[in-house]
DNA sequence: TGACTGCATTGATGTGGATCAAGCAACTCA
DNA sequence: TGAGTTGCTTGATCCACATCAATGCAGTCA
């Protein structure tokens, strides 16, 4: 026997797990469903998980059984060599899928630690091929997601290859408050989630030099920095620093 | 009416396109196919193309329609900016697949270009999801090789990041020889398809500080270098440099 | 066959960012 | 509240690689 309050208490869980009713379903998910297919993909997610802060949602070596997709919270990617370097690959945040990595060889290459309290959707991975094959717009989907990771990384390789120290700097800030105003934040204020070591090891370069970048620009009055809160005053400034030539 | 002849012709056409005969079979295509699966996945390849040397398959801007498998033949693919700085993504040899940039944004975000003659086969991408859904070894092949080459970034990134001069080029010639020896070729010789400043590109330094460290490596008898002809001596002293801690 | 062309090598010099080092601001926890 | 810890900033110096420049080598086309 199940009391109203109870009920409730149900109903209220059952809402805020599925997908069809997340307010970062246009991140994740396929968008224009019929209903259908909505509640096939509501079963992708088989549960939640919260990650502390300075703890790991996975790690190398460890066997790869789903993919995460970010509720809240911030995350770094990283991959350690045996003899010790490490390289952060990827910051993410809400609304992006992280695990990729894990398929091709069903371990995990890379680790993923939260940055701050992050809590993810955990999405077994032989569910979302099983749904993939009846619901087409999440087949190509889970095809887009994957492509725009490896096209991440073409930027990625050619800001380490050919950039120098404040384009890559001006080029990661760009990116950073484009996805956080695609989340409704604001476009020149943000506060960085990781330290100068972290952004340094992104970007190739010492965070002794990220921090004297940082303080150039402030110099120039380009962006206002205090610790990790950031001001950008001149956007168009550091596009120009990204893009030399091309005047915007 | 068909002549015995052109009989014969059409056979041997159809025996040399067909995935189920090709001899780089495993390294395109899932394995462990039964008959019928294996007469669906011949279904990919819509046509062949040849690519003569120093033009491209496809370049930035295009529309995105197919993956390529390389049948013959050597290719880079190489991401350029508005400002004319351009860098090598990767370089890709028979059995690998190119083009899955293009899935993310339909339409192509690098060049591939051939550094020898070359020749690939044609699969149309919503052939590929179609007959994906059928079988699932194919769906899950897919999903591998991209996954793979997310991990292979992730390489390059650490690559790119944190290692030096030295270091970048024994790793690269390692990864050559490895996948060249997967292919049939020696572990000990190859031939350079790429010249010093593709390979400087890729690996994000200068064509002089390509040739100076394949000097260096001459010096040290641990590699023959005349041109682009290059002979392993000492693979292991290479593997050293990449890893210098451990001992190998 | 010899001049052109593209690529590779090697030397001399310059410099962007690494390294080493010191001090400082913010946070944590007893 | 204050002592310890962690992360950030800034200065001085160094060095790995870039840059500039000259020469060499191999293939090719007239």
């Amino acid at each position: 026997m199940i009391t109203v309050t109870e009920n409730d208490q149900m109903n209220k869980e059952s809402i805020k797990v599925a997908c069809s009713n997340c307010n970062l379903r246009e991140l994740c998910m396929p968008m224009g469903l019929n209903a259908q297919e909505l509640s096939r993909v509501d079963e992708l997610v088989a549960t939640r998980r919260t990650v502390k802060r300075g703890t790991s949602l996975f790690h190398n070596g460890e066997k790869f059984t789903s993919l995460y997709a970010i509720r809240t919270g911030f995350f770094k990617t990283s991959v350690i060599t045996e003899d010790g370097r490490d390289q952060v690959t990827g910051f993410q945040m809400a609304g992006e899928i992280i695990g990729l990595d894990g398929i091709v060889n069903d371990q995990h290459t890379c680790d993923a630690t939260a940055l701050e309290d992050a809590e993810v959707c955990v999405m077994p991975f032989d569910r979302i091929e099983e749904i993939s094959r009846e619901v087409n717009a999440l087949q190509h989907h889970v095809h887009k997601i994957m492509s725009r990771e490896i096209v991440r990384e073409h930027g990625v390789m050619l800001l380490l290859g050919s950039m120098r120290a404040e384009e890559r700097l001006a080029a990661f800030l760009l990116n950073l408050v484009q996805r956080l105003q695609a989340r409704g934040f604001s476009k020149t204020e943000l506060i960085l989630r990781m330290t100068r070591e972290e952004i340094g090891s992104y970007l190739g370069m010492k965070l002794e030099t990220v921090s004297r970048t940082f303080s150039k620009f402030s110099d120039d009055g380009i962006v206002e920095v205090k610790q990790r809160q950031i001001n950008i005053r001149d956007a168009e400034a550091l596009q120009r620093i990204v893009n030399p030539q091309v005047s915007h």
